[in-house]
DNA sequence: ATAGTATATAAGCAAATGATTATATAAGGA
DNA sequence: TCCTTATATAATCATTTGCTTATATACTAT
């Protein structure tokens, strides 16, 4: 595995709102505006949080009406497999908890 | 594993230029000055990355004369053998190699 | 169309990061 | 003792980061 994907990787998990994010996602698909209740920080900070973790390959979102769902991508690396070994899944903040639209395909 | 030691390693990893010192230290010890060739950075500087890398529980030195051996330690949590598995050792830029002080006890 | 809701993007700013140069400390050899 | 070598620490600075507020976009419902 090529060192700079170890660094992107890395450095997209290396903060303690987006090792939350992943927390939340460990239970499966959330959406932004409960992410915003969780890390108690504003919804533009919270889509920038959530775009980093993107762009480094670690989740993918999913569009539904007005919301948008995210979930941590299938196939992870190696090394992010590892990485989420290591983090407890934080529950209630999963769309099937409190979302409006639990989840219904389309 | 709490989040923040968590978050703690990870940030300490997740940096080229200490994934790069990481993959030096597979091999075994390393001297300081030995880092400031592999890194084309400044002898202060490869001291900072190191101290990180300590202060995170991820590497312990050893004095030798006027060197400074550093190596990984031996207890490494999950996470961080998780990641560490992923690192290429690179070669070349160990004591036993190119310092004068080969690793002699005491 | 118009209004309301969910999310993304832009701009701005304070704090953290990672380098530099200069200096301090500690050990070794003349 | 004095000089040299290896490393650490201090001060400084430019870049990056992660938030904020303001605004844009996209969808839903009336």
């Amino acid at each position: 595995m090529e060192n700079t994907l170890i660094e992107k990787q890395l450095k997209a998990a290396a903060d303690l709102n987006r090792i939350k994010l992943l927390a939340c996602m460990k239970n499966g698909e959330v959406c932004v505006c409960d992410f915003v209740d969780v890390l108690g920080i504003s919804q533009p900070a919270v889509s920038q949080q959530l775009r980093k973790l993107k762009e480094a390959g670690i989740i993918t979102e999913r569009k539904v009406g007005t919301w948008k769902h995210y979930r941590l991508v299938e196939e992870q690396t190696s090394l992010m497999k590892g990485i989420l070994e290591q983090i407890e899944p934080l529950n209630g903040c999963n769309c099937g908890s409190d979302c409006t639209n639990i989840g219904e395909e389309n």
